[in-house]
DNA sequence: CTGCCATACCTAGATGATCTAGGTATGGCT
DNA sequence: AGCCATACCTAGATCATCTAGGTATGGCAG
């Protein structure tokens, strides 16, 4: 569904809605994107702990309300990543645009 | 490198180019990319023979110039396939690019 | 006050696409 | 005669993503 552009599309909606949890994310993603990325939490939770390990995101157990959750926010080398990953993006969309002309 | 939309990129190389053989599709592809697309003969040839079995591509073995080459055309269900695979890249397209805004 | 559903998290293993890393053969050029 | 570019191929590795489970809890309907 997200063909190896996960990454960038979490990054971004990270960047978009400030930290949040996974579920929202998963949330966000959907509706930012008008339904077209409506992922699986086993897509989702997994990608998000390896963000971490690659320290582009940071998580912080929150109890707000009462429920546990876990909150992800954008580091300082996300960001840096998320740029980077639009850089690539923009390569690879005008590399099959040019090939669909 | 070409993250799940090498069917698309093929199919849309074969209609550009006519028929033509697998060397000649990467060169294309190549060419025709801006340089974005170089990909290895170990992932054409076997992506190549996916969409003969999938009935989007038909080949046939040519002589001409004394050289073995086999050359692929695109089928009809081959250029249907196409049109819908443009469609579903310009849902994808859309809705990372409106991730991104 | 109880049962159920939505929320919220998680992981193991399957799946599938693509790449790596080999291999073969031949035509043309030096 | 030897070498390089062309041209084809496949087995197995790798990696991303999905399937298919599992747990726990807060809030609402009945």
């Amino acid at each position: 569904m997200a063909h190896g552009h996960l990454d960038l599309l979490l990054l971004a909606v990270l960047r978009r809605g400030g930290p949040q949890h996974g579920y929202a994310v998963i949330a966000g993603l959907r509706e930012a994107s008008d339904g077209a990325f409506d992922l699986p939490e086993g897509t989702v939770y997994p990608a998000l702990h390896k963000l971490e390990r690659d320290g582009l995101v940071q998580s912080e157990w929150s109890s707000e309300d009462g429920r546990k959750r876990r909150v992800y926010a954008l580091t300082g080398a996300g960001r840096t990543a998320l740029v980077a990953r639009k850089t690539e993006w923009a390569m690879f969309r005008s590399g099959v645009e040019a090939v669909l002309a």
